[in-house]
DNA sequence: CTACTATTGCAATTTTGTCGCAATTTGTTA
DNA sequence: TAACAAATTGCGACAAAATTGCAATAGTAG
């Protein structure tokens, strides 16, 4: 995984640089992350380079911007993993992953019936997990 | 409308002030307005007081925050008008609404299958409009 | 290795949101 | 309606989050 977005990287013209990958790594390894959490995680990072590194990779299409609660976190793009949403857990914060055709399908539909062309959409479910119920 | 929600707030022990009803007010005719479209639409409200007054609504259930982009934007609640979601053109900016009750079954149906009890949940579809296609 | 360009850190700034408190407004009671 | 108590608001200070310009550094090509 690393290695195929290191050649994305170099393939679009930018560098793989070790504070890049150094970004990369915190994101896969806390996924979905908020921007507070991986500046904290890289702390030899500076601030300003967490926000413009992650916004090259939203741009590249690595990495993209979910909401879970009310401010948005990081993680890989579709192109690198399965799409799927989020049930965040209202008491614990537990955020679980979960995909499914149906939605996929039933938002299509309402987007096609309504003459508008999807380009991606963003679903966030808030609740209570089984253990907090 | 703005009596019907003078009335919640009077019954709920608050005062349905006139700075109180601008802010409703806006609301109404912008929303989903973001946080600083209000603030500039209000130059007589001090900033704060929007801040506590958007608040007040979404604790009294009058209103909720959405995410439509990537900030969050206030709407009446789902009391005070259908429960729908956001078609938002990446073109023209147009946000459309729509109501599906397929999407919401296929929601609750993901959402008790992973043992998860729904309270709300938040769908924002990005694409392009029937004109700007 | 050198020279050029991209990237980064730093510091300053802007934007967004919060807090305590004094002044004002609102609601109540007489 | 006058006056008091409680709720609400504005103000100013503050804190946190995000952005920017620029100089220093690291990466890359020849």
């Amino acid at each position: 995984m690393e290695l195929e977005i290191k050649n994305l990287l170099k393939q679009q013209g930018f560098s793989a640089t070790k504070t890049r990958m150094a970004v990369l790594g915190a994101i896969l390894k806390m996924q979905p992350a908020s921007m507070q959490q991986l500046i904290s995680a890289l702390p030899d990072v500076d601030r300003a380079t967490v926000y413009r590194t992650v916004d090259l990779f939203v741009e590249l299409n690595i990495a993209k911007k979910v909401h879970t609660g009310f401010k948005y976190r990081v993680e890989l793009s579709d192109s690198f993993q399965e799409h799927h949403h989020h049930l965040t857990c209202l008491r614990c914060g537990t955020v679980l992953d979960v995909h499914t055709p149906e939605i996929e399908y039933a938002i299509d539909q309402t987007a096609s019936s309504n003459g508008f062309r999807p380009v991606r959409h963003d679903l966030e479910i808030i609740g209570y997990c089984a253990q907090c119920s």
